[in-house]
DNA sequence: GTCTATATAATGATAGAC
DNA sequence: GTCTATCATTATATAGAC
């Protein structure tokens, strides 16, 4: 193998973990092995271990970047004009289709990254369930929202479902399920 | 290894589909492995292949069994006094918690896996989707239900985010949530 | 129908040269 | 920082004895 020019480690951990998720997100969880990505990012399998130890800690860093990318998407989605509309969106219309499902099932294998996903899954419903009371608040439509938290899994619970289905190829009820939830987002909203 | 004594086929393809379902839902898709599966049914791992030639062969007969014993729990349900609820019950208590997310994650992997998950789906919608508009007709609540597979879709997007949740250990919303779906229930079905 | 034995390939992991 | 070389383990898969 010819050798690489040397990198800055940082460069080398980014082209890791950008192999490593479009490893995942096209042929699935099980195809992640350390030298998969290695091929994936043009490098030695030795190198990628050097930089992660183990699969694990591999996958841990990828999915706090990854966790820290969507937080940072969801902040700017809530300063839109319509803050619910654009979450939706965000959440819906992600081009990786299957990543979020096969990251489940990683954390079914994995307890470490399981409970970074608890985490962050926590963090994103408490701030989609704020977005909720906000928008309730604003318009004085269902200000009495009777659980900002139940309402953010739901909302989540859809948006996951959607694009999983689109993933796997799966589109009954899917267009019309879409309209439901944006006609009650427009609604919320007081866009209708 | 001790021999076993000679069974019926249907009995050892019994055995192994049965081992199967243990392991995905135990440790996830990727610890599907012939050896696995031999170990936990308590046979050689050979008499594995035997039945089944390929990892791939053993997917779809066991996604088959299961597909078909889930279609059977849905059409008792419908005959439930409220379908619906029943319905709803069949879905989110499941014992098998993350077994719907593995297998999603191997039809990721698995194309022809993937297309049997697609007819599954789909035939499953359609019933709830027929389930809803029955539940309309009969209570004049709701008559004109815009959208049957659409109201099918969020139905068990819900259904399926609340197993999963559960599986991973996440709380946050759900029985929240859970009250707003089996409050919608109840009132479609008339028995608030 | 069940098992042993084995071939072949891929896996995670380690030691060490450069 | 990058690579070669190698190990033990595990995977799928076959051939054939009983």
């Amino acid at each position: 193998m010819q050798k690489r020019r040397r990198l800055q480690p940082e460069q080398s951990k980014a082209l890791i973990l950008e192999a490593a998720e479009r490893l995942i997100s096209d042929q699935g969880a099980s195809a992640l092995t350390v030298r998969g990505i290695a091929t994936e990012a043009g490098m030695n399998p030795s190198l990628v271990r050097y930089y992660y130890e183990t699969t694990q800690d591999l996958l841990i860093a990828f999915f706090q970047q990854l966790a820290e990318g969507h937080c940072r998407k969801i902040d700017e989605a809530l300063k839109a004009e319509r803050p619910l509309q654009a979450l939706w969106n965000l959440q819906t219309k992600a081009p990786s289709g299957l990543l979020t499902m096969e990251i489940m099932s990683l954390g079914h294998r994995y307890e470490a990254l399981r409970e970074e996903l608890a985490v962050h899954v926590g963090v994103v419903r408490t701030k989609i369930a704020r977005a909720l009371q906000e928008a309730c608040a604003k318009t004085d439509r269902n200000p009495g929202m009777d659980s900002p938290e139940g309402t953010a899994f739901v909302f989540l619970a859809i948006a996951s479902a959607l694009v999983a289905d689109r993933g796997l190829g799966i589109t009954l009820g899917n267009t019309e399920g879409t309209h439901l939830v944006e006609a009650w987002i427009a609604r919320l909203e007081g866009a209708e």
